[in-house]
DNA sequence: GTAAAGTAGTTTGTAGCGCAAACCGAAGGA
DNA sequence: TCCTTCGGTTTGCGCTACAAACTACTTTAC
């Protein structure tokens, strides 16, 4: 029993937070542009407004992405951008997936 | 605008079934095995008998497995095994998954 | 000037989920 | 007979994802 024990536990480890794929893809976007602002990646990740602003709050508060707002001209404009934690926990769990996926089992 | 438009769309497209890290277990261990009693996959997946319970009952729902329940001895016996739909459904979800996380992005 | 229509988001409300604790019926001892 | 174990299922709770409704402006139309 205990040497047949877990062999599929290390699915159960991925980082729950970057798993939602509204966030991945998210973390993703941000991951290759450096920076961005709200619209751009609203409409990168066809996510509506609300929707993304909730995932964003979510990532500010893991410490996985930097929110700045500024005013461009006269309209408030907020930029993001992927924290150093929050790239090195994307690359992990990339890494993570990447190995699980082309295990061959 | 419309050109650069959802870039990383597809993973959104990941069939949320799945994708959930205990439900993945359950399949990827069903889709080696072929077929498995409860205790065996409660034991594989460490999770608990209630939680369990509630993921297989989801996944019959979806058509992903089948749930059979027989006595052996004077004990019943809950048997497991994915449908032809659960492998198609698991081998579409790895391979989607391979794909996104093998490709440079 | 002021009403209506954007713009750039945030907050609220709701349905559904994951999880463990509590529960249940049958079987096997003490 | 009671009670403990086995093999699960049901219940209850906290959290989540999502969209609708709202806020706080700015711009356009009249």
């Amino acid at each position: 029993m205990s040497a047949e024990k877990q062999v599929n536990y290390r699915v159960a480890e991925v980082d729950k937070l970057i798993h939602e794929p509204a966030r991945y893809s998210i973390m993703a976007l941000l991951f290759v542009v450096e920076q961005a602002d709200f619209l751009f990646v609203k409409n990168q990740t066809c996510l509506t407004a609300g929707n993304l602003s909730s995932h964003l709050s979510k990532l500010e508060a893991a410490g996985y992405i930097s929110i700045k707002k500024k005013f461009v001209g006269k309209t408030p404009k907020t930029f993001l951008k992927l924290t150093k934690m929050g790239r090195i926990a994307f690359d992990a769990y990339r890494n993570k997936m990447k190995a699980l996926f082309t295990a061959s089992f």
